[in-house]
DNA sequence: GTAGTATATTTGTATATACAAATTTTGTAT
DNA sequence: ATACAAAATTTGTATATACAAATATACTAC
């Protein structure tokens, strides 16, 4: 019964969350997914990341990451090297320019978020990532 | 900076929720939010639902309800009928075929849901509801 | 009743995602 | 070395979703 509950309470939750941060995403013509890998190549500070890592580390785990990362590529905000140890991998890293469009983003992503989770107690909020990470 | 953690779990436990239940849901050709819909029919315990009814409604608040329906109907899980007062409007139905079909899958998904939460106690349960509740 | 506006849904088209098969490179056993 | 299997990514194709414009009907004021 409450797991039913639970269950659709998160994904609900989830979709608004994706929706409301998309909608400001879109003036900067960036979907969630792309957003999400620029700042997981971020995250990598300067160390390459290849395409599996990057795509284990994704919030969706999408098939096709290589199309994804074409997009981003095309914008100049990711550069992509073939691995010389290993020529099946790719290395991916985030360019300067990426780094000067995340700069732009992140205080518009700062503050949905904090506005999405402003009704939330910070003792709420623990417990609620708490919680969430026990299920993962 | 807790806030980031807390958007970042929610996104992530709901993709990998929505991620099991599509494995669950593929053997029976019908996409998450296809099965969504038809749940929603189901409820109006055969009360029409409008289009806009059924959009509202919907987890994902999608910009092309029309098709998913169509596919609803191709498989004769649903009828749809022009609404006789106010011809603008369509009437949706669940058919007896999609309830006996959403009768075949539910075990499936309660399985799936509680396997998930199965970590969770039910007093965090409660609270994890509540909490999610209060942001929406 | 006509014009203009609002409502509800549908359609065209572009983009995104899913899935399976193909490609390229590496590792391993014989 | 050769054949075979595994790993990492890419590509082809089908399906799903997003967005804007179009259609159809109803409502309102004149």
């Amino acid at each position: 019964m409450n797991s039913k509950h639970a269950i659709i309470s998160i994904l609900k939750t989830s979709a608004l969350i994706s929706e409301i941060l998309l909608s400001g995403l879109k003036p900067y013509e960036i979907s969630e997914q792309q957003f999400n890998v620029l700042r997981i190549l971020r995250g990598q500070k300067g160390i390459a990341a290849n395409l599996s890592t990057v795509q284990d580390r994704m919030v969706h785990k999408m098939s096709n990451t290589t199309r994804l990362i074409d997009k981003l590529i095309q914008k100049k905000l990711v550069k992509r090297n073939v691995c010389i140890e290993n020529r099946r991998k790719i290395e991916l890293f985030i360019t300067e320019d990426g780094l000067d469009f995340l700069k732009k983003i992140d205080p518009i992503t700062d503050e949905i978020e904090k506005k999405i989770l402003s009704n939330i107690s910070s003792k709420d909020l623990n417990s609620l990532i708490s919680i969430l990470n026990s299920i993962n």
